[in-house]
DNA sequence: CTGTTAGCGCTTTCAT
DNA sequence: ATGAAAGCGCTAACAG
């Protein structure tokens, strides 16, 4: 883990690069601009910052140079002095899950305009890890943190938030450096099972996310609602684990046939685990929605153009990540911290039919 | 675009937040870990770099007060003072693809252990934006950049890495601080239409990638060439302008069928506008691969898990994403650039067969 | 309105 | 082996 962060290289003319030799155009510094602009490095700094007047015939000269002379203020500096960043860490637990990805997508939209760059990082659902991640952002001295489906405990976050401002998917949680966003996950399964039973389907078979997970637990929950409330028995043999992932879903339907039971529906818990089981079904020969019914849990980008397009629940993932990218930037700015995000919802395509 | 970020919050045990006092735990600083260990500023510096011998009794000391006041080192100070961040900046188009995504994970891995992090930007295919963005990297100090799939010229690259080192996919490139990963647009391209004349097909529509993009032209030129090999005549007709999305591809497809080409197998440029024609055709009736036989482009994750799974040409994006990373990492330490890639190669799964 | 001065927290000669 | 002191590039009082 030897780096050797203090070279800058630099481009001849001729594309030879070579080291740079100090003398010459090594990034510009304020003092730089100064100099050039015959005036002091505050009048400078006020310019660049808005932060007082400044007559024009100066304002006109700095301006000149910093063009002329593509200046950039040095940002750690900056970040030094005034002790933030302009940047907000996000806590992902998997870089390239389309889950987190449209949320990441909402942050961006969040940040845009604001100055504010975003720095992504990992948790790898890992509760140490990522205490480990959030330790690093906190010593980047980012102004924020957003932790989407985070593996550590809401005492943890608490601490945390003593540094920075942290807002949290997956949790309730309302003080004033913290805020959390939980959505409804036993609503949400209610809501897919119901459907398939008001279609008609009495044997519904259900694909679990990971047992240690509590919105896995929560939908778990929803999905033995409905059943009940219908009267209909739960039975456990119709239940099958998953983790969540596509394979675990194709496995879970093949579990689901070699034990020969009877069902006509499946609600798997999130959209993954609904297209390992669509490809299961594929291979069977049995067709979906005209054999079995297949409900899904997201409603990822990709879920309107499976085929068939699939019926789920969606989650509002882009404006989870835009609407929490708001509250926490509220936070910093010494605002109120507040948000909303919409309801789970129904989302009725092509996997489902009447029995 | 007003932003306080002078604020800092600390929790109290009872759970309540109030402003810094200034009088308490405000992050520690390497001063503080000083004092209370007994020694200068310079031996714990010298501690936490391994910059000289230190006795260890004062080690101890250091190693104690640092534990217990759960230090850290600011990283803008040190940034400042090193010239460097340990932060690279990545380039992407489109934060939510699937494309992207993949080769992220392979950045993420690539970093792992170094001590580097990553910030993540988006250029949204706009040459303009995206030098905005490098600019923004650029202020950051970020050691080095990642570009993938960049709008903007070689001369734009090479002019950058005059301050920090580059390394871009999609362009061949190589001086001591620039780097370039080209694919071979033009062979998969006609890798995929080759396998669909040894299967006998001879009708083969093409769905195309935007006209302006030069990944797209070269796949265009592949499917072309491997047409002419075969002694096939390129049916203009047959060629349809998408834009990488999935619903370009549902609707070129439509327009295929509304103008009354005949044709027996599809091309798509990639995976995602193959998802929407999958659709298309689903929504026709039209079955896959008994009727119609479908190639797509990049081998998403997903495409293993459509129905069905989807024949593509595969590109190495995690790979890209490892190595890239690897080869920034050994130019910043003032290494030789280097680094290579795997080619493209045909993945055969279920969406063809013979004619 | 504008320049001078003093740091932000850390690393790094330079002495000792 | 260790401390004192200077300074990275910028901002924010404080004088004028």
């Amino acid at each position: 883990m030897v780096t050797f962060c203090e070279k800058v290289f630099i481009t001849t003319s001729t594309g030879n690069t070579l080291a740079d030799t100090s003398h010459s155009s090594g990034p510009s510094t304020l003092m730089d601009v100064a100099r050039q602009a015959g005036v002091s490095p505050s009048t400078v700094s006020r310019i660049l910052n808005g932060t007082a007047k400044v007559s024009d015939d100066k304002r006109q000269a700095v301006l000149a140079a910093i063009a002329q002379m593509n200046f950039a203020p040095n940002q750690m500096a900056q970040g030094l002095k005034k002790g933030c960043s302009m940047t907000i860490g996000i806590v992902v637990q998997d870089i390239s899950s389309p889950f987190f990805d449209e949320t990441l997508r909402g942050v961006d939209d969040g940040l845009k305009g604001t100055g504010y760059a975003s720095v992504i990082v990992s948790g790898h659902w890992n509760a140490e890890e990522e205490t480990d991640r959030i330790r690093l952002l906190l010593a980047r001295k980012v102004d924020g943190i957003i932790l989407l489906s985070g593996r550590i405990g809401d005492e943890a976050v608490l601490a945390f938030s003593g540094q920075r401002p942290i807002v949290s998917t997956g949790r309730a949680l309302h003080t004033r450096s913290a805020l959390g966003f939980k959505m409804d996950n036993e609503y949400g399964a209610y809501l897919a099972v119901h459907h398939l039973i008001e279609l008609g389907h009495r044997e519904i078979a259900f694909i679990s996310g990971p047992a240690n997970n509590i919105d896995a637990n929560e939908r778990l929950a929803g999905y033995q609602r409905a059943l009940q409330e219908a009267g209909i028995a739960v039975d456990p043999n119709l239940i099958v684990e998953g983790n969540y992932h596509e394979a675990s879903g194709m496995l879970a339907m093949n579990r689901l046939f070699d034990t020969h039971q009877q069902f006509t529906a499946v609600f798997a818990a999130n959209d993954l685990s609904a297209y390992g089981a669509r490809l299961a079904l594929y291979r069977k020969g049995i067709r979906v929605p005209d054999d079995i019914s297949l409900v899904g849990f997201d409603d990822l980008p990709g879920s309107s153009y499976t085929t068939p397009p699939l019926t789920t629940i969606r989650q509002p993932l882009y404006d989870i990540g835009r609407i929490a990218t708001q509250a926490l930037l509220r936070i910093i700015n010494g605002e109120e911290a507040r948000g909303e995000v919409p309801p789970l919802e129904l989302i009725v395509r092509e996997t489902t039919r009447r029995r």
